[in-house]
Order: structure tokens, then C-alpha cells, then sequence
DNA sequence: CTGTTAGCGCTTTCAT
DNA sequence: ATGAAAGCGCTAACAG
């Protein structure tokens, strides 16, 4: 029923290695000899055993995509970023599994079976996060995808926005246009990536000889939904701070809670209200459209598969970082202040 | 080096056989043998290898999702049905391997080793779709997400949403508005699903008393993207044709490209204009705010995997379908049609 | 150019 | 309750 390579080869009247050889082409094998061994193998259907080959090859051409493990929800940056992993796997012949098993499955025993994995890229690091230090300490070929914990910042190679500057230019972008009060509803206190636009927004208010207002900083609660948070926390800011006239938002959802507020408020973008956001270039339907910087997750996926194969087939392991630069964007939702 | 269940069998002075048992907890084994046992493995950070155990177990604990060769990009649609099959997976313990291979990679030569799955979840089954025999043939586990193609109908277990009843719904809505002249940008027409939903669209037509104006109904080519295909079918459409009154999209992206038309040509929404879509639950910002059929991807993608693992699990191999039903949501992107 | 043989690391009889 | 030994299906020396 199962069919092996020894019912090819006996089938073909030759040896199981000459079978094997047939397919990988590792050692020359006559016309003759090939051209009937494809024939048997076609006619019975025969495909090589994948564990069986990768158990001697020591390879799977496999590349594990590890997600927090409590969290699996993706957002559509993670489809960006998906889609760039597959285009380049795709390129090369390597399938990717996705990790995002409970830890709970994990811990119930320490035992399970490590991946069948070539190696690993790691999303949504934290610090002291458990997943890297067992793949340093096993020798696990690992990628980063965002800013690795301090502890680990030397010992691995990753992949990440330059996200001061991202947020720099962003802000620079809304002063040049002669806004001073900007709201900035910022990612997740807990998430790396917020520091760093923070450091940004700071960094350009700052250029501008301005005192930054930490009362404009809003972090998004990790309860609350993205389209939620944009609504509550520009209404509330825009009602109680007439002054304001530009908001910084983390992403395209929060900017869908944001238009809500404005039209509620009555306001018009951009001649009331100036909109800029961090986008994985994926809004669409806003009108004005988004000024935006693109943070090309696609492309981090994409880097990240390289380095990751490039470190599976090298000896050497060679530290990389690797930062994927954003452009800006500039549409209709952000314009001069209004004078008067 | 890599430490094999040898090493652990030698240093706690057992057998193979034994270390095997431990894990596996097939057979009684002493307190006092366990625990030493445990405690070397611990020690000697062992991991069972993943082949090995599947080489003889014939068994993975991964389940495979299937996408198109050449066309890796995944929608938000495919997004929120990933988050399904995670959720699925996770619940389960099971892994997910993403298998977007360009066909041309499983072409070049046709002995590739077969996935290391348990079963398969196929999406965008096309007609005389390869991968679908092939899995027949081999009787692995498969559960397909949308239609199957007519010849496999009976051969298949799948999951889907009521694309019929679904469309017919959504154009009842618009009838029930006063609509007459509803023109159709449907999926492409090499999808299964496109026809299901012509077929609900025509039925509803039929059901007003009038006959369906084939004018009206339109495919998305497979080389345009969806925003420029809603942009370019709906300018067009309203410009050639003024009785137009309201527009059924394929996605959230279509709609997209829908407002930017309108907007172009001036006219306003739901006033002159109604617009419903078939959706993923993704859809924000858009004002006025969507009219819409959720399809509940995320269900489907749950639904799919809860399938497959009965069927990866159970003797005796049995048919199921399971449709998962859409609700209306209405919103301001419909309303009556003008008078006069 | 091709065949023979010895494993890869694990589970699973079959003994004891 | 434990051990010994026989494979799972394949590749990789080693011979010829």
C-alpha cells in the first residue's frame, strides 16, 4: 500500500541507491537506467518519505514562524510580514511552519519534540524571552523580526524598522507643516516599538525648540481594540485641547476610530486636523487618504527569510542587523495649519 | 554533540526502551527508574527528534494549509482564516505548515517528498484542481475551504460559507430598497465561489419579478488588483449606464476603490448610490460605514481544523459539509433609492 | 556508472 | 517492570 523506494528499485531492477541518486542527482546514472526508474516511480506513484530523508539529511527545508505563544491573533502587519516570509521561501523552496503553540502545551512536559525546523524567525520579541535563550543555547539558526531584549542584543541577528527615525520624520513632517500640539497615540507601553517612537517624537519636537508635552503621549491599553482606543482618545484630547491640530497614529485601525471622532466632532481633515500614521501599507477606503510612513513589513519578512537561510548554509555564524527604512507618504490627511 | 535517547538510556543505566517509555507513558514504569530517568534528560537538555519518532509513528502533529502556487498573497481574508486554523491548531496541539510552493518548484520534478502532515486544509479549490486528486489518490486527510469542484463533490469533505443564500440575501436587501439596476463586481470568475454568488444574485432577481441584466454582472480579471477593479468596473459602470442605482462588491478592497470612483464623479452614498459587501469583519474607516455580509473567515478557518483532526483520527472516513451561515450588517452605505 | 552495507533516532514487538 | 532486537525509509560511504 505504502509505496518505498525499494518497491521503485526492485520494480526498476535496480538498487536503492540508484533510485535515491535518480532523484537527487548526486552521482551521474545512465539514460537508460533513469528513464526506467522515473517510469516505475511515476507509475506507482512513489514519493520519498519526508521524515525518512530529513532523519539522515539532518535537513527540512522547513522554517519555523514562532508567535507569543498566549497571543495568536494576527494582525494584518503579521500579514504583511507573512506574506514577504512566504514570498521568500517561495524563492528558494522552503515551507514555513507556524509556531504558535500555547505554552501551556510546551510546559505540560519539557519533552516535546524540538521543530522540525531548519531554523527559526522569532516575532514580537520580549524581554527575557524564554524562546531565545533556549535557541542560542541549542545553536538553533534565528532571526529576529523587531529589537531583540538588551541581554541578547549581541548575540543575535535581526531584522527591524529603524523606528526612531521613522517617528522622527513623521513628526518633522507635521511641525514643518506648522503644527505644534500633536497628539501621538502611540503602540503599547509594553512593546519595544513604542519606546523608540517615542525617542522619535521627542527627537524632532525637541529640534523644533519645543518642550514636548507628555500630556500629548498616549499609549494604547492593552484591552482595549485599536478602532476603540483612536475613537476614545482623540475625542477626549480633541474636546478637552483646542490647541491640538495634528494626531500621530499607530496604525490604520486606530486612524478608523479617529476619522470617527472627527466627523462626530464636526472637524475637517486636514484643514482642522492633520492625520499621519505608521502603516503596513495596507489602508485603503480613507478619505482623505492617509500620510503615511510605510514600515514595508512585507520586506521584513522578506529580509528576515534571507538572513535566516543565509546563516542555515554558512559555518560561520555571522551577526547581522538589519534595519528596513520607511518613506514617507504624503496625502491628503495632513496639511498646514490653519491659520488665525 | 546532539544528544540522541541513547545518551540518556547510558547515563541512567536503562534501556532505550525504557527512556522511550518514560516519555510516552506506554507502558508502567518504576517510580525510582522515572525519576532518574527525568532527571539525566533534564540534565543533558535532551529533545526527542522529531523524524525518528515520526518515521515509525507515521504521525506529525501538523496539519498542512494549502494555498495557490503562484499567487502567494494573502488577503485579509486569509488573515482572519489563519487566525481561525491557530486557534483551531492551538486548542488541539497541532502545528500549522503553510504550503505556498510554486507549483513550478513541485513541477520541476514531481518525486518531491511528500509534506510532513497529518492532513490538509485546501483553500481556493479551482476545477480540476491537481492537489485535490492527488490527495484522493493517496487518501490523506483533507478538508477543503470553499467549494469543491463538481467532480470531487462527492469525494470530499468541506467547509463553506452559504455563497448562495449569502448573495441572494445582500441583493434582497438592495431590491427590498428599490433598487432595480444593481450592478455586480464579483470574484474572479475561475473561483468556485463566483458562481455561487452569481447564482444567489440572479435568484433574487428573479424572486422581484425581473429578469437579470447580464450587463451588470462583472468578474474580476485575475491580473488587476482589487481597489483598481473596483475603481475602474464601478467608474465605468456609472458612467455608461445612469439607471445604476446600487453596487454589490466582492471585498472590503473593492470598495475601496468603489468610494474613490464616486467621489471622482461626485455622487453621494447611500444617496445616489448604495453599496453592500461580502467582507472578512475587516472593514473600517470607510464613511459611510459599511453594509455588509460578514463571511466569519475566522469560523471557517476553526471549523475546518476541528474537521480535520476527526478525520485524521477516526477509522471509518465520513462526508461532511458544514456551511457556516453570514449575517446582515446594515450600516449607511445603503439606503432607498432616490425617487424620481 | 551501479550495488552493498551501515546507520540516522526512535518505537515496538517479543522475551524475560 | 525492563531489555534486546528488529525495523520505519532513506542517504552516504565504500566497493567494485
Amino acid at each position: 500500500m505504502r509505496v518505498t523506494i525499494n518497491d521503485v528499485a526492485q520494480r526498476a531492477g535496480v538498487s536503492k541507491a540508484t533510485v535515491s541518486n535518480v532523484f537527487s542527482g548526486k552521482r551521474p546514472i545512465s539514460e537508460e537506467v533513469q528513464k526506467k526508474v522515473l517510469e516505475v516511480a511515476k507509475e506507482l506513484h512513489y514519493k520519498p518519505n519526508y521524515f525518512a530523508k530529513s532523519l539522515v539529511t539532518r535537513e527540512t527545508r522547513i522554517i519555523g514562524l514562532c508567535m507569543q505563544g498566549e497571543n495568536v491573533k494576527l494582525s494584518s502587519f503579521h500579514l504583511s510580514l507573512l506574506n514577504g516570509v512566504l514570498k521568500g521561501c517561495y524563492a528558494k523552496g522552503y515551507r514555513v511552519l507556524v509556531n504558535a503553540l500555547a505554552s501551556r502545551f510546551n510546559s505540560k512536559t519539557e519533552f516535546i519534540a524540538a521543530d522540525p525546523v531548519d531554523g527559526d524567525i522569532l516575532l514580537d520579541p520580549a524581554e527575557d524571552d524564554k524562546r531565545i535563550k533556549e535557541r542560542i543555547e541549542k545553536n538553533i539558526p534565528l532571526i529576529l523580526i523587531g529589537k531583540p531584549p538588551k541581554k541578547y542584543e549581541k548575540m543575535v541577528s535581526y531584522v527591524d524598522n529603524d523606528n526612531v527615525s521613522t517617528a522622527e520624520n513623521l513628526t518633522n513632517h507635521l511641525i514643518e507643516l506648522g503644527h505644534r500640539e500633536i497628539l501621538f497615540l502611540n503602540a503599547p507601553q509594553d512593546k519595544t516599538v513604542s519606546h523608540d517612537r517615542e525617542k522619535g517624537y521627542k527627537l524632532a519636537v525637541l529640534g523644533s525648540n519645543q518642550t514636548p508635552n507628555l500630556e500629548l503621549l498616549k499609549y494604547k491599553p492593552d484591552d482595549m481594540n485599536s478602532i476603540e482606543y483612536g475613537y476614545l482618545y482623540a475625542k477626549k484630547a480633541l474636546e478637552e485641547n483646542k490647541n491640538i491640530t495634528a494626531i500621530i497614529a499607530d496604525s490604520g485601525k486606530v486612524v478608523g476610530g479617529i476619522y470617527d471622532a472627527v466627523r462626530e466632532l464636526g472637524l475637517t481633515i486636514p484643514d482642522d486636523l492633520s492625520v499621519a500614521v505608521f502603516s503596513d501599507g495596507n489602508t485603503y477606503g480613507f478619505d482623505p487618504s492617509l500620510t503615511e510612513m510605510d514600515l514595508n513589513p512585507s520586506v521584513l519578512g522578506e529580509e528576515a527569510v534571507k538572513m535566516l537561510i543565509e546563516q542555515i548554509n554558512s559555518e560561520k555564524k555571522v551577526l547581522k542587523r538589519v534595519f528596513i527604512s520607511s518613506e514617507i507618504k504624503i496625502n491628503g490627511s495632513t496639511g498646514p495649519k490653519k491659520v488665525g
